[in-house]
DNA sequence: AAAGTTCCCGAAACCGGTTTCGGCAAGAGG
DNA sequence: CCTCTTGCCGAAACCGGTTTCGGGAACTTT
């Protein structure tokens, strides 16, 4: 009983709602489609009355072109690709809204939109980026959480797609980034406690395959050498960005014979770790120690004390790199879209000068213990 | 200078890297782009063995249709469009890489794509949403947060655009969605509080427009019936979804002359609010009173007591409404595409028996007052 | 063996835009 | 007055797919 041209599968028949084409706005002015497509695409040839004409005609009809009818022959699709990995232990990602309004408001800004994708894994994400850079879903990608060394970044180089980078990596060759600089927030951070009077301050760590945990560390570092501090690779702990892990971090530190009187955290959430130790051996963070992180993430007000804590504007960062990606996508050179901004310092209770030594606190905790 | 055809605006040439057609495949078997086209799309007027020489071939050339391409002629971009709201005050938005990730999850299983968008107003989203059906950038919608008289229902049901809503609304006529059973979790709230022996039982709804504000509270009353419990209107306190309003509306609780010795919140972050006030008050919540909210956020399993919750899933709640998105796109009823599911309760500490009753609580309220 | 089906597939139109090419007419130059 | 530009726009090809139409070959049926 089947025709010939019977499709199996359950697609519907597109419906007949007319759209206003660019051969109606044609013919309604009596002239060509090409005529009509060079005018609004600004085109020189074009005779400014022949040009008003037409752009006046097109809004009163209200033809909007198909950007997929366009991209068949420009081959742009006028959409920036984001493709985030959402893992299951920091899904939650309080700045991720901000961040996508950003980002989406700067390619509205342009009539440009955003398609996004997630997946759980590296390699997950790695197949994803693939499969829209295959079917040419997005003109141009925008790269979050930057590794020193990026499959994909070596993948989207290597093929010649715009991309930009939030955050900078090891091989900036073709590289467009945006970046907060996380370096300078961690020298503050530790000069600021360095003038409290601190002289024993430690710092723990982001994730060490991510380029932002060797710059905050190296702004660390910096920090202590302008302070004429010395620098003690024991100070240093072993990578921690949840909760449980800089809680982790922080009691290795206390236990040591000449415990810091502060910490300097990568990242919020591992600093949130350090008031769980605190309340549990009743020690009052901003006193007995002081703790400064980065990132401004919203629990960090609700703590008690509040966390003090470098910000990052996730918004700004979405519209900025949404920005730059278009203009790379436009033609501009890699090397001409790298741009850096600062973090805000948010002083909340946090720190402060310290009541002990680091011998005394030593003590003080010995003393606790036996109770 | 300029030669006719020059381009005003700063657009590059499209590079040249060359992609597979439809073409290239056709070639390379000896068939025709029809054939091709016909074959990997699942038309049964060919044979076997040519769909399977034809899809092998695809697949090791490489070949991936372009969907803006297909798009042209089919008129389905296959993609959902997600316009988001961000205001200001809520911006940070915990769960919303997770539902993202459902959404997205669900698309790309289907080789679909998410083009997301935000806007800071009513009127902002509105007029997004119809630069996106102009422009036909998806072919459907997710509705996040429906209100009970919602315009953006009222535009896509008028120019029959696929959509499918987060939540219900006044009037489901052609209406699709998949919500979770906000009434059913009030109900159980209650009934757990009136079991633990609360005699009043107070409720803070959530912002009105929403249909959600409604339904919690029916199941509030609901509840309070099934107990044998009478309704005060006086315990329905006017809406807050903020931690401030939240606040409020639990001191003004606190100040009747009866006060209520449980309260129901219909969102997560306003029962935050009356920590703050239990801690002013010096108050134990879960003993001298208790709370019960829903949502599920972060925060509240941080909170002291942890707040006891009525949590959403919302990557489930992402994946299904893709899924459902999808189907509805592909020719489905919009009646048969609804789909509710149930809260999951989290016992924490913010609820138990009540130590006071409401007259003691009074009571201690003044005699605290006076201090 | 002739006629009617059925199974496959090629040819060509089509979707809605963009871009190339060429030509007419008006203005400039000699 | 004739030629040479220059400005402006139409005709048609083109992009990469999908879909319609029709027809040849093989297979039944009478």
């Amino acid at each position: 009983m089947q025709t010939g041209s019977t499709k199996t599968s359950n697609e519907q028949p597109r419906r007949a709602r007319t759209r206003v084409t660019i051969a109606d706005v044609a013919n309604h002015l009596g002239v060509t489609k090409s005529t009509v497509s060079r005018a609004l695409n600004g085109y020189t040839d074009i005779s400014d009355s022949t040009r008003l004409r037409i752009s006046r005609a097109a809004e009163r009809l209200g033809y909007r072109p198909l950007s997929h009818a366009q991209a068949i022959r420009t081959g742009r699709v006028r959409s920036l690709g984001l493709v985030l990995q959402v893992d299951n232990e920091d899904s939650a990602r309080p700045f991720l809204a901000d961040f996508i309004a950003g980002v989406t408001q700067a390619a509205s800004a342009e009539n440009w939109t955003v398609t996004i994708a997630t997946a759980e894994t590296e390699r997950g994400v790695q197949e994803t980026l693939s499969r829209l850079v295959d079917e040419h879903k997005a003109d141009g990608f925008i790269l979050p959480r930057t590794r020193s060394r990026d499959k994909r970044v070596e993948a989207l180089r290597a093929q010649d797609i715009p991309f930009i980078m939030f955050g900078r990596t090891e091989d900036p060759s073709g590289c467009s980034w945006y970046d907060i600089k996380g370096e300078d927030a961690m020298r503050a951070a530790t000069a600021r406690l360095a003038s409290q009077g601190h002289r024993r301050i430690a710092h723990v760590p982001g994730g060490s395959e991510y380029t932002y945990s060797k710059l905050r560390i190296d702004g660390y570092r910096d920090g202590l050498a302008a302070a004429g501090l010395s620098i003690d690779p024991a100070l240093i702990t072993s990578p921690a960005i949840t909760h449980d892990a800089g809680e982790a971090a922080t009691r290795s530190l206390l236990m040591l014979a000449e415990p810091p009187t502060a910490i300097t955290f990568a990242v919020d959430r591992a600093a949130l770790g350090a008031y769980r130790v605190a309340q549990d051996l009743r020690l009052r963070i901003g006193s007995d120690f002081s703790v400064i992180a980065y990132d401004g993430i919203p629990e960090g007000a609700y703590a008690n004390p509040g966390l003090t804590t470098f910000a990052v504007n996730s918004r700004q960062a979405g519209d900025r790199l949404a920005s730059l990606l278009i203009k790379r996508i436009r033609g501009a050179a890699p090397e001409e879209l790298r741009e850096l901004a600062p973090a805000t310092l948010v002083e909340r209770g946090s720190d402060g000068p310290p009541r002990l030594t680091p011998a005394e606190l030593a003590q003080c905790l010995k003393d606790k213990q036996k109770t």
